[in-house]
DNA sequence: GCGTTCTTCTACGTGTCGTAGAAGAGTTCT
DNA sequence: AGAACTCTTCTACGACACGTAGAAGAACGC
């Protein structure tokens, strides 16, 4: 399971943040608080295209696009995480049982209306 | 989210599969395909304790015991990749969406059980 | 063409993890 | 008790991931 560091997760929150692709600049910008160089969100956008978390187009000033999105990414890390389980029917079973009510209603709702 | 690396996992899996306490010479043993030195278990089990994911009884010969169960942990884990999304209907919506359908049916009857 | 901006390359400090030796603490056997 | 053995803890080191950014070259706008 490829991991994200801290500020690698926040590029990620930027670029799942956005509707389109993004610049580099302005995705320091966004990140303002931390005062970070523009070199540096280079090397983490590079390493995070290296991961498969990031496209970067050939447009001259290169522009970067999330490859999932931000509830697919989680959706599918739960899924590794349940993958990796011998006993994935435990494993939900404990993870229902700690759902809110809310969510639970929601599963419920999700999983009636397809047929399977 | 602590992570595990490939021995703390190595040890972890061990732990799991026990039925109670172990003892580190025994770990090293269940480890016996890496060579490992019984020094490097001890060091394994220490940062598993720092971490949270282990508990060392006083007896003399040392056991060591997992805090959870693996189906407990991976619970946790989806709970805590669940919790980090903003739109957590949109990732159960997901989830769901991509269970096969052994999944989807015993979601169901987990859901059904509990009335709320 | 020239200054400005963007991109890539290279590098370093820190933290985590796998790895284990050395030395001390405890246990066992005679 | 004393010797021999085993277990535990302390300390350390190399590798790798990640945050960080400067230097230098490439592309662009005027």
């Amino acid at each position: 399971m490829a991991t994200l560091g801290e500020l690698e997760r926040a590029v990620m929150d930027q670029l799942w943040s956005a509707d389109g692709p993004v610049a580099a600049t302005t995705l320091r910008d966004g990140l303002a608080d931390r005062g970070i160089a523009l070199t540096t969100v280079h090397t983490v956008l590079t390493r995070l295209e290296q991961k498969g978390f990031v496209v970067r187009d050939d447009a001259r000033p290169r522009r970067f696009t999330a490859r999932a999105s931000r509830e697919d990414h989680a959706a599918e890390l739960m899924h590794e995480v349940l993958g990796q389980a011998a006993d994935r029917q435990a494993v939900l079973a404990r993870f229902v049982g700690s759902v809110n009510d809310d969510e639970a209603r929601l599963l419920r709702e999700l999983l009636a209306g397809d047929g399977r």
